[in-house]
DNA sequence: CTATAAGTAGACAGGTCTGTATCGTTTGTC
DNA sequence: GACAAACGATACAGACCTGTCTACTTATAG
């Protein structure tokens, strides 16, 4: 593997650990040993394990939206379709095998204090979902973009905490179907 | 202290450590600490730290819904007021210096592994949370009563996660106004 | 080709974790 | 008041944690 890419693929290993085991309980060790790399290798990239879930969080950011943008446009043209849309993305997400909860939420629980630079990644994040909520909103020319934002992100964390303990992908489309009734007119 | 009380203490303090810091942060030698007592008294009552987090997760659960029954019951008479009343609670609970998102959530996302008895426990209280909302939805005479506590759940569960990223106890409104909008006419 | 940077392997330090063992003390009960 | 159960204090085992250090190897750039 090339030298460029090895931090990268040790970024991803370590995103797939945590979410599926979580920040603490996934140690330095498994994620080594699962990207195939030397101890050393890490902290020459990173000075800190909390470095290294900061990137972490920073690639799924990333990975995220942008994911999220591309299904979107791809789903829908029409401004309040795409709306609708963001909640089968979701869905799909749910669906996956790789689903265990959001990786943002998780981190937020375990880092719980506010100065620490993992909760103000999370919440970063969260604002960008909730930025681009809003450019949807107001693409659809709804009365009040941002305050259908917030209630867009709102239900999408709703159906998120729900799909992750009840362990069904429809808490998306009920997440949905709310939007589609609360959002029309306001 | 009467000894029949210690072991309630000690849940009490571990709930408190664990909702604070998390699981996995927060450890035995800590909770024994706080607590003020040994760490064999401990192991005496529970057979190891899950089974401390099961019993913690049970006593707050309890104390979470009885909470929530007797503020509902004293702040409205009327079974439709009682549902907009629940998100009142929600509203007490974010504003509070304890908050720090939900501990059940927070449960989930450290124990993901869903045969854990950790995990049960959290799907056991957020299934006795939906059938509280269904209660309340019969109460009300709503058409249907499972899909409309479906979705009370789905809104706490968004308000709760919103208001422990973004910091603003008025998630809880934003999910009042909601439910109000969208259960009224199903 | 050669210098330099980055990689590997693995021991190791120092701390923390859960859980156990020992033993003297306190407390509730009969 | 005596006895048994519970508690406190503490040392300890053994595992695991993050992070560092040394020594050797490989790859890349000039």
């Amino acid at each position: 593997m090339r030298r460029a890419l090895k931090k990268d693929h040790l970024i991803e290993v370590a995103a797939k650990l945590f979410n599926r085991y979580g920040y603490h309980a996934a140690g330095v060790d498994r994620v080594i040993a699962e990207a195939g790399i030397a101890k050393t290798t890490l902290y020459r990239h990173f000075k800190s394990k909390d470095d290294l879930i900061v990137a972490v969080l920073r690639r799924v950011d990333a990975q995220y939206r942008d994911n999220m943008r591309e299904a979107v446009d791809k789903s829908a043209s029409e401004p309040w379709q795409k709306i609708l849309a963001t909640f089968d993305v979701l869905e799909t997400w749910f669906a996956g095998a790789t689903f265990f909860g959001c990786p943002f939420m998780s981190a937020a629980s375990e880092y719980g204090d506010r100065s620490n630079p993992v909760f103000q990644e999370v919440v970063m994040h969260k604002r960008l979902m909730v930025a681009y909520f809003e450019e949807l909103a107001r693409g659809a020319e709804l009365e009040n973009p941002h305050r259908a934002a917030e209630t867009i992100h709102l239900l999408h964390e709703g159906a998120t905490a729900v799909a992750q303990v009840i362990g069904e992908a429809s808490a998306a489309a009920k997440a949905k179907t709310i939007a589609a009734k609360v959002l029309k007119e306001t």
